[in-house]
DNA sequence: CCGTTATACCTTGTACTGCAATGTATATCG
DNA sequence: CGATATACATTGCAGTACAAGGTATAACGG
């Protein structure tokens, strides 16, 4: 079970990521992320509508209704090009954050001392 | 730049990490992380206090006022046991999502389709 | 001596937000 | 026919991050 807040930060970049790749829809993104990790996360229909909703209006995936071979209508979304630019944007400020959590999980933390004691 | 939801998401097993390593103070750890990070992480007080307070709320750290040597009073905060089980829960969650977001970055989406047309 | 900077910690209002829960709809399966 | 799977939608509100503003004092340069 992953903490809010990490499952919040890395929605948008998931999701993104997986449209990348290919124009999808909600059911079977959350197939795909629960694929891809092993299982451990489950995403919920409350959890990822809001989100693809929100990156639409902020114009980053597009979307469009498909009515599929069983007759059942699917909202699939697509990566645009400012998409691509926010993943990568995105990617960077991981590989920052995962730079500094690497140096912690390794303990090593520089050795700072306190003004009165250098 | 980080995003809101990464900084926040990060800040605990940050911290946590660098208590690890050895007792320290608030102002201090601010100096750690901005080197850790090279210059790119930088929280302010009204940032890390209140996750400092949390966390000792919760029993991961414990703290106490030592006066230094220049007469200023610093309350140190150093890890507990349980905040090393805290932080070992945090870094298996972290493998997780990094894990996932590693297949995001290099492309590897599993090739899931809809039912209608395995 | 004074203004500035650095060293330290504290508090809080409130804008923002995640998402479980609930809802609608329908095909498939046993 | 009931249960499950396939699909998307919406929202109330509990939870929360942290900038901004505050207090205090040492050190430094002009």
């Amino acid at each position: 079970m992953l903490s809010k807040n990490l499952t919040a930060a890395s929605t948008r970049p998931i999701i993104l990521g997986v449209l990348k790749q290919g124009r999808s829809y909600g059911y079977l993104i959350i197939k795909k992320i629960k694929d891809m990790s092993g299982g451990k996360m489950e995403w919920s229909d409350g959890m990822i509508y809001p989100v693809l909703h929100k990156l639409e209006k902020e114009g980053l995936i597009v979307s469009d209704w498909v009515m599929s071979k069983d007759k059942r209508p699917r909202k699939y979304y697509e990566i645009t090009e400012k998409g691509k630019l926010e993943l990568q944007a995105e990617q960077e400020q991981w590989s920052q954050v995962t730079a500094v959590l690497d140096m912690v999980w390794k303990g090593q933390i520089p050795k700072i001392l306190p003004d009165a004691e250098v």
